[in-house]
DNA sequence: AAATAATGTGTTTAATTTACACATTCATTC
DNA sequence: GAATGAATGTGTAAATTAAACACATTATTT
């Protein structure tokens, strides 16, 4: 049993506190957005090419500080609008990163956000600057510490799709069955039995039939779905059952 | 489509990233533990009671700002050594909280972490000071934002439980399987099928039979149990399944 | 018109989850 | 020390879910 002494009390003062809060103990603090992409049916991730000298032909996330004045979640719906030129995509926080040495600059705490973006929609705007769409397959080394920060994100997005929807943002409003399962190939990085997926999503209840067929495919187009998201709100499950 | 510019590059210079990071953009940083115990078969949590005369008579979570060259993770850690005197607790972080005026005292982004800690090891220590626990459930009011915290925490914790047995931290080294129903009970919030609830975890095979018996029951003692670590962590779970 | 290639569908089996009842053991009480 | 009370400990049947697996259909291409 330790016999460390334990403080009984927040010891400090209003006035204390407000001392420390602006003027000692400050941090720099930041936000770094993992976006993910689906094209050609491998997961991608949005990289950018450093521009410092120092760190030259490295890649690294889309980050930037959080101003002192703006929320959090702000900051990183900010950096993608900045980055993709959109609002409306599905952002999500993931875990904050907090070793002391790992920024260069300085004492630089981040905060990660996972992204999932419609590479369709955005493909024009990264092909003349340093972004690039890498597959998640090929990311070895990355700037600073964000190798560690990506595998987190790629963890969490594993477990993620399996228990929310939020995969489907990487699709086209309508897509096919195919693409839906070719999607969770890719991000589970494991083949699924044809057959068992469209039960297990049929049986979900959750995709509408569009009524229309793929086009310009070269063979029999299938069918076109999109996710009944309304639905799901409101039938959202919370039990699972125990399991480890 | 939107037409906003879209920044192609970092375009900061290392120097001028130094500057921003070292001087202008700082911001506060704290951690805040919400510390789970389990006693009297209720769900508990620490809370200390503010001495700032400003909030006095609320509650709030154990929490401290981050040193400038501390380790996020090795902050919380420091706080509930301070608090509780221990170390080896389990630790978790959840949800980084970063609302602009989420702190009366300026901008303070604050970190949360989920600790669960054994109160029958700890119950001496929170006797004459500052600290209590109180029932979940009748947790109300308290500081800041701390309640919007703390409901995330619990939440967390419903989840957390049922894919990892952390809630075993919350336990004795030995305990009866009633103990270890009872407390997914007040967790959960929810009454399980005692049956289905052994079967459930005998079957999952970490369960380590004591060859002892409950004592100073005043009924038949019940069997006593340790949780096998080892062979959890060797044998540990990737794949669950997609459901939502 | 034939060949190709992917879509679309159903059944059987196994595994898991749920619902449910009675005998056993120890402590307490009379 | 016999009877009672209260919680422990166990098994089975039914229902649901997951897994394995094969063939007919449709549009495209040759």
């Amino acid at each position: 049993m330790p016999t460390t002494k334990i403080e009984a009390k927040n010891s400090k003062t209003f006035k204390g506190l407000q001392t420390e809060v602006q003027s000692i103990n400050r941090i720099a603090l930041s936000v770094d957005c993992v976006i993910f992409g689906f094209d050609e049916n491998k997961l991608k991730v949005l990289l950018i090419r450093s521009d410092l000298k120092k760190y030259h032909n490295k890649f690294s996330l889309l980050g930037d500080l959080v101003k002192p004045e703006e929320d959090l979640d702000t900051s990183a719906y900010r950096i993608l609008k900045q980055r993709t030129g959109l609002n409306d995509l599905y952002l999500e926080q993931v875990h904050t990163f907090g070793a002391f040495g790992r920024h260069p600059a300085g004492r630089v705490v981040t905060v990660a956000y996972c992204s999932l973006i419609n590479v369709q929609h955005h493909k024009l705007k990264t092909l003349d600057n340093e972004l690039h769409w890498h597959e998640v397959d090929s990311v070895s080394e990355l700037l600073f510490d964000h190798k560690k920060i990506f595998d987190l994100c790629i963890e969490w997005l594993q477990k993620r799709v399996q228990e929310h929807p939020l995969g489907l943002s990487l699709l086209p409003n309508k897509f096919s069955l195919r693409e839906l399962q070719n999607l969770y190939e890719a991000i589970l990085d494991k083949k699924l039995d044809r057959r068992n997926f469209r039960k297990k999503f049929f049986s979900m209840d959750y995709l509408v039939d569009m009524g229309e067929d793929e086009q310009n495919v070269p063979h029999r187009p299938g069918r076109l779905y999109k996710f009944d998201y309304e639905k799901y709100e409101k039938n959202k499950k919370t039990w699972s059952g125990i399991d480890f």
